[in-house]
DNA sequence: ATGGTTGCCTCGCAA
C-alpha cells in the first residue's frame, strides 16, 4: 500500500496538479493539508471520477485536511482528541482495510511570542497523547502530514537561520521527539539518511531554484507499520511545475 | 537584505 502526504496550499488552485499526480503516482491513500475550503466546496466529484473516495474536514480560507483513497473510509475521526473547543480543521483519521491513516496539519506556531506558539505545543502534546492511545491497539497506523517541525539540523538548508523559528527551536524539537520516542518511525529517514532532503521550499527569495528548503512533511509509522516498510521518498516533480504548492509530496510503500 | 511570493477574497493576514 502506497501512502502519501501533500500540503497543497489551496485545493482549488492545485486541482490540475493534484489530478495529474494521482494518475502518475497512484497512491492508495493520499493525505492532503491546507485545502483552504469548506467540505461543501471540495472538488469531490472530480476526484471521485479519477477513482478516489474523499474524506474532508474543511474550513473557510484556512487550514483544512482530507484523505483521498482507493477504497471507502471506515470509522472516520474528524478532530484530534484533547480539546473539543478547538475550531481549526487540522485532523482527519480513518481506516482502510487493516490500516489506520491520519492526515494532519500541525500549527505553524510563528511568531513564537504570540499565542500561536503555545497552541502549537499544546497540539503536539495532544498528538502525542493520541498516538499513545493508538499504540495500545498494537495495530498498523500512519500519522502523515505537514508537521511544521524540522526534526534535525540535516533537515534544513541553513539550520542557524532557523534556530529561533517555531519550526526548529529546541522546545519544538523536544516536543516532537516526545512523540517519536513513543516508538514511531519516520518513514523517509528509515530509508534515506542523506542530508538536504527537503519537502518544502519557500516561494520567496528563489528558495526552490537554489534548493534551499526544509523537511517538515512526515509519515510517522507505528512499530507494526514500520515492520512493513518497503520504501519511501520525496517526489520533487510537482514543486517544479507551474502553479506549484510550496510543498511537494512525500510517500512510503508498505506491504 | 526585517526583503521576497502565494492564496485567501481583504483593503491585511497567514504561511
Amino acid at each position: 500500500m502506497k501512502v502519501a502526504t501533500w500540503n497543497v496550499n489551496s485545493i482549488k488552485v492545485r486541482l490540475p496538479l493534484l489530478l495529474d499526480w494521482l494518475d502518475t503516482a497512484k497512491p492508495d491513500v493520499l493525505c492532503l493539508q491546507e485545502i483552504k475550503c469548506l467540505a461543501a466546496d471540495f472538488p469531490t466529484l472530480e476526484i471521485r471520477s479519477r477513482g478516489y473516495y474523499c474524506e474532508v474536514v474543511g474550513q473557510k480560507s484556512y487550514n483544512g485536511v482530507a484523505l483521498l483513497a482507493r477504497e471507502p473510509a471506515r470509522d472516520v475521526v474528524t478532530a484530534l482528541p484533547g480539546d473539543d473547543a478547538d475550531p481549526q480543521a487540522r485532523y482527519v483519521e480513518a481506516s482502510f482495510g487493516e490500516w489506520r491513516v491520519a492526515s494532519l496539519y500541525l500549527p505553524n506556531g510563528n511568531p513564537v511570542d504570540s499565542d500561536k506558539y503555545p497552541y502549537k505545543l499544546a497540539w503536539l502534546e495532544r498528538l502525542r497523547a493520541h498516538a499513545a492511545a493508538l499504540l495500545r491497539d498494537e495495530g498498523k497506523f500512519v500519522l502523515a502530514g505537514d508537521y511544521n517541525v524540522i526534526p534535525e539540523e540535516i533537515d534544513a538548508y541553513d539550520p542557524a537561520a532557523w534556530r529561533d523559528d517555531a519550526l526548529f527551536r529546541l522546545e519544538t524539537r523536544r516536543a516532537f521527539r516526545a512523540l517519536v520516542n513513543l516508538g514511531l518511525v519516520d518513514a523517509f529517514r528509515a530509508v534515506d539518511s542523506a542530508p538536504h532532503r527537503y519537502s518544502f521550499w519557500d516561494y520567496k527569495a528563489g528558495r526552490w531554484q537554489r534548493d534551499e528548503g526544509i523537511r517538515i512533511d512526515h509519515l510517522m509509522l507505528s512499530p507494526q507499520a514500520a515492520d512493513r516498510l518497503q520504501g519511501a521518498g520525496i517526489d520533487k516533480g510537482p514543486r517544479g511545475q507551474d502553479k506549484a504548492s510550496d510543498h511537494t509530496p512525500v510517500w512510503c510503500e508498505l506491504h
